[in-house]
DNA sequence: GTCTATACTTTGATAGAC
DNA sequence: GTCTATCAAAGTATAGAC
């Protein structure tokens, strides 16, 4: 069973958000990426762009949480987990030539004063990774409050280093800020 | 001497790109909240849209360093200023209703992969930030590559806790991930 | 569900009088 | 340097045949 139209155009969509951010996308170059046709967007996503623009927001958030879940929990421990993070985002951006960095982060900001529809779906993907930052820290003993402020340490030292990253076309922001969260983590442990 | 109308042109255009970002912004909006002329933006910015852009960036992103390091400047020592930057962004963030954080960020993300001019202008405001921070973490006695770690971690930390604050209007991101940074500059300082 | 065609609005930008 | 008027293109969205 190979992909459906509506996958196809959510699939674009989602390129196209990543890389040049929601309002710069077109309904048509959307539709253009999936070899679809603009009625067809229209009947899969009654809601038009903005409906299209969650659902995309909230299905590549999970699928990055997923593949961000299997590389921390492939390493040995928590510290190394938090290493491997922040090093494999960054292979990941040199090897894209700086364009696959967060899914959402850009319509995140794009949308936060302006679009509350679309701001809550970005707010919903956000907790949930904290959520999940927080359930492997725990787990490796670290007590409640300092694991939470930890796990915003994660998830916002990642999303802050691809901004830099992405802007200065350099992965010096995501081996740094790796570095010194992993060290956070790694005091934070019990003896 | 009151504000010209290229000054007001700039700071009408600041702030949208601020707000709601550049794209979403479009140069009637633009003129119309600096009380000006459609014409007068292609005399004083004859780039257009662009140039404009280019301009604010800039700009904008020297007055949001003047800013920072004030509030940074104004504690008894480092650790305190990087608590008092991260603790004052989300008293900011928090009276403007989740409107004002960085100036520049969402420009940033929106141009990274589209705009190599606007690209170039972001990468060059980033690199002045990490510059003077590298120099006040410097001057309290902290070695060289540790002090360009923490400044990326200053200044990504902040900008992806704003990313997390703006989406789920919530200034915890900012408090805990100035918590974990402030912790982690104490530690290198020297003994 | 997919196709073609189109309505309507807004976009960035320019011309030319004053 | 400021004004009015306007252009060509692109924006989102819809209608109706098949």
């Amino acid at each position: 069973m190979t992909a459906g139209t509506k996958d196809r155009i959510r699939d674009s969509a989602a390129d196209l958000f990543q890389h040049q951010g929601y309002h710069a996308t077109g309904v048509k170059q959307i539709v253009e990426g999936a070899s679809a046709q603009l009625a067809s967007l229209y009947h899969f996503f009654p809601g038009g762009k903005e409906a299209l623009g969650a659902d995309v927001v909230r299905v590549a958030g999970a699928g990055y949480q997923t593949l961000v879940e299997a590389v921390w929990d492939s390493a040995p421990d928590v510290v190394a987990g938090v290493h491997a993070v922040f090093d494999g985002a960054a292979a990941v951006l040199e090897a894209t030539d700086y364009e696959d960095a967060c899914p959402i982060a850009t319509v995140a900001l794009e949308v936060a004063s302006t679009n509350e529809t679309l701001r809550i779906a970005t707010a919903e993907v956000f907790d949930a990774w904290i959520v999940a930052a927080v359930a492997r820290l725990a787990a490796a003993g670290i007590a409640a409050p300092t694991a939470r402020d930890l796990a915003f340490a994660v998830v916002g030292g990642l999303e802050g280093a691809f901004v830099l990253a992405r802007a200065t076309r350099s992965v010096e922001p995501l081996h740094a800020a790796g570095a010194v969260v992993a060290a956070a983590v790694e005091r934070a442990l019990p003896a």
